[in-house]
DNA sequence: AACTCATGCAACCGCTCACGT
DNA sequence: TACGTGAGCGGTTGCATGAGT
């Protein structure tokens, strides 16, 4: 009953609106404004003098030549002032005015009734608060003189009136004006002068309509289509009331803001407060929509903003941030930096933050470099193995993301940007820029944690995009359109192979890779961070988004990678492969000049499978970690069982990411979960060499807090596993994961 | 000087979520 | 519980600008 009564309230407040409006309309038209006529009598007395006029049809041609002259000339001005009525665009409109009236009379007489209007209706029409900031901004500034057609048209426009009717209005008070001034000259008399009018009015609508068709012509396809698209799509068109037209008649305006509206929301924003967006319009006289003006006030307008460009330190903890978090832009810029304050990013929005990003990445993948220095990587690698070694269990203080965000990411002192763009000071760069393939796997694993982490995070569709053209279909042919969701049931069926082109050395062992694909390569957080609810999508609806045929490889490549059993990389795989173009160099020369984070990843990869495959107590522990990979999502992870349970089981495409992580704890149930924690790990030390490779991609790829402390999964204790993930999952909560 | 291209930024759009009825 | 609405978020796009040719 309430809210019933608020509605009833607020639509009569609306009609309200409407009915005002309609009254300032009237009295913009009526005569006692200075609309026009009181400055000059547009010729009609000197017409007189000069015996031109001599009887009222003498009055009855001048006059149609007048308002021809109006509509061709002044018109335009009345249009364009109407349809956008801000500041700028008014200045501009009014300079070009002053440049076109080269006759000194009509230039004076046109800024002196211009003049009078504006101050008048700035005084008058008080719920136009724009037009008084517009007059005080221009007042004592040669940024405008305030001719008469552009100050109408602005009055016009922001009382709600469209420009159609702000032109007839306009030849309405050329008309009136001209008969006030035969009237008073005693041409005519009232009564005549009334009958005039109306018979020319007729005349005055056909001309009105003939300018404006040439008008609407003119501008076929600039201004006049952005406004009526506007009109269209206007969710007040949708509502049918009058929240996106002001009076029924004013559409909402798009594009870049002027001074003159940030100024009126800055005014409103003090009065009212922030939030209750859509009732700025209402109350403001802005003709913007509530996500428009919300928007520009977070990203723009409120006070605790900083300015200018980011600062080395900023940009490390974006990426710190982005490690951690995954794009979660408004958390990074707000929500981390309330609980973590020392990694707070202050007064940066989370547009600043993600525009900065996504050039970032860009520009990272244009030179191939990766997106995570090693150091933030291997940072947070060390303090967990520390603490594993330690024998020390993590606490539910040490599940806190805060803790372990401050304790176990603490970014080095590095200029990531620094060496992130310039290849030479990247000890992994440098190995896959001069290094064979061949000859960095012969390296063993140990030669940097951080190749695994360097995996771009690109969205996966964008990441397509850019690459959509390099691809390969499995025929060979380039392949550039949409996979067929039977294509993406072979990559689970192991129909497709393929290979990242490089030689049969890996080929056994990337099979394993590739059956990660329940998870996401490093860096990635499609999976981990949510991203793939909403916009990255489950893994399957990522890879339509993907659109999987860019993944394909040539027939040439196929073979490489082992048995025709073998399923297709992981979705992120194809995200990292799609960075890194299986092109020639990336061939088993492995030389490419343009490696990328994939390509890193891959030989990395393979290193530490070929490793891993000496010792059988590594595959155990591969085995082990496989059972989690669901939740922990590394593409390192061989998990073969995991994928049957996850995806063969239930498609992927029915499994959020969270879904995953959720059924890989075991809160889920699961009793094919509860065998895989009952699979006890070689001890640490044994497989240090091959499980520090991968814990690190777990670690410090899995970019979650509650990831990255999963890293206690080699602990032997069931109760202990009950609690980390339970510790786990609040954490995830706590972050406002996907999981339900 | 003219043109092209890359880049950064601002704004919009579509979607999801929370909340109230 | 279903529905409507407002607010917020993430992805995308369009434009302005500057560098390079």
């Amino acid at each position: 009953m309430e809210s019933k009564k608020e509605i009833d309230g607020a639509k009569e407040e609306t009609a309200s609106m409407s009915y005002s409006l309609q009254w300032s309309q009237w009295q913009l038209i009526d005569s006692i404004l200075p609309t026009g006529g009181f400055a000059h009598s547009f010729g009609i007395e000197a017409a007189i003098q000069a015996r031109v006029i001599l009887n009222p049809e003498d009055f009855q041609t001048y006059v149609i030549h007048v308002l021809e002259n109006t509509g061709s000339l002044l018109l335009p001005y009345v249009y364009s002032a109407a349809m956008c009525p801000d500041l700028d665009n008014w200045r501009k409109l009014d300079r070009m005015l002053d440049a076109t009236l080269t006759n000194e009379v009509s230039r004076k007489a046109s800024v002196s009734q211009g003049s009078a209007l504006m101050r008048v209706a700035a005084a008058v029409f008080t719920e136009i608060p724009s037009l008084k900031t517009m007059r005080e901004m221009s007042l004592g500034s040669d940024m405008a003189a305030f001719h008469h057609a552009p100050v109408f048209g602005i009055v016009c426009g922001l009382l709600g009136m469209d420009s159609e009717t702000s032109q007839r209005a306009y030849m309405f008070i050329t008309l009136r004006d001209a008969f006030s001034a035969a009237t008073r000259l005693n041409l005519v008399g009232p009564l005549g002068a009334a009958v005039l009018q109306h018979q020319v009015s007729i005349a005055a609508e056909t001309m009105l309509k003939r300018h404006i068709h040439e008008m609407s012509s003119m501008m076929n396809g600039t201004e006049d289509n952005m406004w009526s698209k506007d009109r269209r799509d206007s969710p007040a068109a949708d509502e049918g009331i009058d929240g996106g037209m002001v009076g029924g008649i004013s559409p909402l305006k798009k594009g870049p803001w002027t001074s003159v509206e940030d100024a009126i929301l800055i005014d409103y924003v003090k009065k009212h407060g922030e939030g209750n967006w859509n009732s700025v319009q209402k109350h403001s006289g802005l003709f913007r929509c509530g996500k428009s003006c919300r928007l520009r006030w977070a990203n723009h307008l409120r006070p605790d903003l900083k300015k200018g460009s980011f600062t080395p330190e900023e940009e490390n903890r974006i990426i710190q941030l982005h490690a951690n978090m995954g794009n979660k832009w408004a958390r990074m810029a707000a929500e981390v930096g309330n609980l973590i304050p020392d990694l707070k990013l202050p007064g940066r929005t989370d547009n600043e933050i993600k525009n900065y990003w996504n050039t970032r990445t860009k520009r990272l993948q244009r030179a191939g470099l990766p997106l995570y220095p090693p150091e933030v990587c291997l940072q947070g690698y060390k303090m967990n193995k520390d603490g594993q070694n330690m024998g020390k269990l993590q606490t539910g203080d040490a599940h806190d993301p805060d803790m372990m965000l401050t304790e176990h990411f603490k970014i080095p002192e590095v200029e990531f940007k620094t060496l992130a763009l310039n290849p030479g000071v990247l000890p992994y760069s440098t190995d896959l820029f001069d290094a064979s393939a061949s000859s960095v796997l012969k390296q063993g694993v140990g030669l940097s944690y951080g190749q695994g982490l360097v995996l771009p995070t690109i969205h996966p569709a964008k990441r397509f995009r850019e690459s959509q053209t390099i691809f390969t279909g499995l025929d060979g042919s380039v392949s550039t359109g949409i996979p067929e969701f039977d294509q993406l049931t072979d990559y689970h069926h192991g129909k497709i192979t393929g290979n990242f082109g490089l030689s049969s050395p890996y080929g056994c062992d990337l099979s394993n890779y590739e059956q990660s694909s329940c998870g996401v390569l490093p860096g990635s957080h499609a999976i981990l961070n949510g991203n793939s609810s909403s916009s990255s999508c489950e893994p399957i609806c990522g890879a339509m988004k993907l659109e999987l045929p860019s993944l394909q490889c040539s027939e040439t490549q196929q073979d490489s990678w082992g048995t025709p059993a073998s399923p297709l990389p992981s979705l992120e795989s194809a995200d990292a492969l799609i960075q890194s173009p299986p092109t020639k160099e990336t061939n088993s020369d492995g030389q490419s000049p343009r490696s990328s984070g994939l390509l890193e990843a891959v030989l990395y990869e393979s290193r530490a499978l070929k490793h891993s495959k000496k010792s059988p107590g590594h595959q155990t522990s591969d085995a082990f970690v496989a059972n989690r990979c669901g939740a922990h999502s590394s593409p390192m992870n061989v998990c073969t069982a995991e994928w049957e349970l996850h995806a063969d089981l239930n498609s992927p495409s029915g499994h959020s990411a969270s879904s995953l992580f959720s059924e890989c704890t075991p809160i889920s149930g699961s009793s094919s979960d509860e065998q895989a924690y009952n699979v006890r790990p070689e001890p640490i030390d044994q497989v240090l060499s091959y499980v520090e490779a991968r814990e690190v991609l777990h670690q410090t790829d899995c970019n979650r807090p509650d990831v990255l402390l999963g890293s206690t999964w080699f602990a032997p204790s069931n109760k202990y596993h009950n609690d980390h993930f339970f510790q786990t999952d609040d954490v995830a909560a706590l972050l406002g994961g996907d999981q339900p």
